[in-house]
DNA sequence: GATGTTTTATGGTCTTACAATTGACATAAG
DNA sequence: CTTATGTCAATTGTAAGACCATAAAACATC
């Protein structure tokens, strides 16, 4: 071994970041004429990904249009095949193409679906690592709307949903704790769908599947819950069945205030009894 | 010309998209014993992806931590490089990594934007042709929480913030619409900001900007709306800084059902328009 | 000490090549 | 005539290699 070289390479990177973070990124700030700050290099990828975008949403292509061929778009913009397909991946990951392997296949003009939607603000609330207390507060805002809504937008066709999924929900309240939690996610799928406003219906389905995870974990699902939430569903589809949407709203209102607290009730106990544990540790 | 090839491989993709989609894709489901059904194979870059993704989320990595290099994944992963490189552009479109060339540069972890999910909301509205109704719908959903909480939890900075906008609204009102709408669009992710709710503020954030661009669009800010807006927001600060929440969601709520009766007034008004120009047309 | 130069590890890009996929078409079987 | 089967060809999927561009550290020079 030739003794003190530079340094091994991959442990310096881990610790280089820290380096410059440390210090200003931006120098003080020259002030010269026109003040252009931090010029950014676009990668060729992504003017691709943007200028296909932009096609896309202009109408340039109908959702189910297929677009040029990877190798297509290799000549017409005189690229590499990398940066083409890298490109693709972009659009991919926004929801805006499909594509598929094979003679006829190519990329395809799509639109971003709900759950796709829904991924990305999981992402947004994982990586944020958003409170639950957050969450709740956002379901608070939304679900008396969408029961507004769906009061006032459903069709029969929504009311038989929602009266076969609070059936199952009666049922499952009774002894099946992960059927009823569940069932409970597609309560309120099935409430935002028939509000038919699409926003609504992605957000609700997004917070409902995060509060579906949370609830598995925390364990939060007593039966004095259960109950008051089987009670609240029915009181809530009565007033839809009725199309009165006031009266919706309000019952949805006062069934959340009631769910934030009893949640709230839980969260603390959960902390207390982990501040137990902790305590029973540190005498150990 | 050598008379009839097979048929133009370029016109022929055009078409095929049309054929295949008018058939049933899935045959009338054989059920077989297990009943499997559909079976996707994934990309390697996908699953890359998913992995690190996994990784990134459970905490494996920090904010601000650097992924291996691509060479190292190349080589820990036995992809070759090209499907590393893709990976790693999913990811960036998700916001969960940056990256940067040059040395001691590569792929560190990131923690996805406000403005990341505001794109990624604005292309699902966009691709997804959601109605302006939609978009009201939502805003009067969440607006009136946002006010709650922001009477509740702001800070002294946040009073001071705000205050700062709305002189600057006030100004602008009287004459400079377009710094008018602008600093409307600032008022809305003060506010949001003050309710220190990261998700709420995200999601109003997006459809502050996606208003912006339908009221530039629609020439939607007479002087009538001016006043109005200029109106709720001086009364909405006042429960702010008088940290009345009960108040200031209510006023959120009566201002924005104004706002949504005006707006449907204005829409009205386009579109009688637009027919009369139709009926124009259809004389000359 | 400030300044310019070199070094070098890294991402950015293009090229080439081949494998895997899959819908269309032709053919054969019933 | 209908249905199963095989073949084909265009397209994406993937890997490997080479080279360029970038940027920060290390070094040399003034």
């Amino acid at each position: 071994m030739p003794t003190a070289l530079p340094v091994t390479p991959a442990a310096a990177r881990r610790t280089a970041h820290a380096t410059r973070r440390a210090r200003p990124v931006t120098p003080p700030a020259p002030a010269m004429l026109g003040s252009l700050g931090s010029i950014n290099v676009p990668k060729s990828c992504d003017v691709l990904a943007e200028r296909l975008q932009q096609q896309i949403l202009s109408g340039g292509y109908a959702a189910g249009a297929a677009l040029p061929t990877e190798r297509e778009l290799v000549t017409t913009t005189g690229l590499g095949r990398g940066s083409v397909r890298e490109a693709l991946r972009i659009l991919e990951a926004q929801g805006l193409v499909r594509t598929r392997a094979g003679r006829y296949g190519g990329s395809v003009v799509a639109r971003p679906t709900d759950a796709l939607l829904a991924t990305h603000i999981n992402l947004f609330a994982k990586g944020n690592s958003v409170s639950l207390r957050a969450l709740v507060e956002a379901r608070q805002a939304l679900e008396p709307m969408v029961a507004y809504l769906a009061a006032r937008n459903r069709t029969a066709e929504d009311l038989a949903t929602l009266k076969a999924i609070s059936r199952r929900i009666d049922q499952a309240a009774i002894d099946d704790v992960p059927a009823f939690l569940q069932e409970n996610v597609h309560w309120h799928s099935a409430l935002a769908a028939a509000s038919h406003n699409d926003l609504l219906r992605a957000f609700t389905a997004s917070i409902s599947a995060q509060m579906f995870e949370a609830s598995r974990l925390d364990k939060f699902a007593s039966p004095d819950v259960r109950g008051l939430v089987t009670h609240a569903h029915r009181r809530i589809l009565q007033a839809i069945e009725a199309q009165d949407a006031d009266a919706a709203r309000s019952r949805a209102e006062r069934d959340l205030q009631a769910y934030a607290v009893l949640l709230e009730a839980a969260v603390r106990d959960t902390m207390k009894t982990s501040a137990k544990l902790a305590a029973r540790k540190r005498k150990a």
